[in-house]
DNA sequence: TACCATTAGTTAGCGTTGCTAACTAATATC
DNA sequence: GATATTAGTTAGCAACGCTAACTAATGGTA
């Protein structure tokens, strides 16, 4: 086997990669109409969940420009499901945290489609399951998905959460 | 360890795996703009290459309702990638066929955005590459994918991937 | 033939979410 | 203190999703 995967290879797994992502992210979409919340508030949401966020973190989090960011805040702020909080240290930077509101919506929102995905996930094997564990950690790490603090993981150990 | 992972961390996994493809395909997508034309354009193409289809069809391939095509097809035509074309059985309908052009187009933008993914997955090692490879594996059995012997290619052959 | 239901598509209008450009305000640097 | 940089906002545009309401063509039936 080769030590380097060629060319050709790579790009075909890039393909799948694609390919997979799209009739997965279809296939959790399936129940969006029955949510409450928006899909981009929802992910926002989801990454407040580990605490309050600057609103370019948000957006660098988000993969979203700045000011799409501070528009969904708004928003988000008027319907109740998050804060805008300034910073005593600096008076630039503008804190998003969620509310309980927003927090418990997220939740109820979002069950949905991971437990459309997680019935997927039930039919495999154990050893199925860490394979995708470690592949998802792979893409995070290839996204940039970098030091966030947080959620516990089944070692222990600790592991960026996302939207 | 477990033999069986618990359902909390099922369904972490299936939340962290849902995260990943979201994020995967937002930066996937970041190429589009350069094709001169839209994610959903390039994917309405991509059914029209296997020949044409009636609005209604299309809309349908789409997963979108019979308006939103109508205006896509429309902007379509006018940009010269696609083009309307009265049925002479039914007057009702209206056929729906890519131009030289749309193809061309959905060539180059299918490539830029594997392209994006490729030099994500070129900075790994082999060996994650083939944990990636194998969680494709995974979630195309989930998904109850074919086996996808038809997957796109550099060559710009036949390729039913959408969006 | 005349009438009415159905089907295919379009138009109008709204909401969400993405963007860039240009702005204000605060902080940092020289 | 003047200037540059950084954080966020505002304004305005475009793409796409939807529903409601419309036109036009077709099909069925008395």
């Amino acid at each position: 086997m080769n030590a380097r995967a060629t060319e050709g290879q790579t790009w075909r797994l890039a393909d799948r990669l694609h390919s997979a992502a799209i009739h997965l992210l279809r296939r959790a979409r399936r129940t969006d109409p029955l949510t409450g919340v928006s899909a981009a508030q929802l992910s926002a949401l989801s990454v407040l969940m580990s605490g309050p966020k600057t609103l370019g973190e948000l957006a660098t989090a988000e993969q979203v420009r700045a000011p799409t960011m501070s528009r969904l805040v708004s928003e988000m702020q008027r319907v109740g499901v998050a804060r805008k909080v300034a910073d005593r240290r600096d008076g630039r930077v503008v804190r998003v945290d969620g509310t309980p509101k927003g927090l418990r919506a997220l939740r109820r929102g979002r069950v949905m489609r991971i437990d459309a995905i997680e019935r997927l996930i039930a039919t495999r094997s154990a050893a199925d399951t860490r394979a995708l564990d470690r592949a998802v950690d792979l893409i995070e790490e290839m996204l940039g998905a970098r030091a966030a603090p947080w959620t516990a993981r089944r070692d222990g150990k600790k592991s960026p959460v996302r939207r």
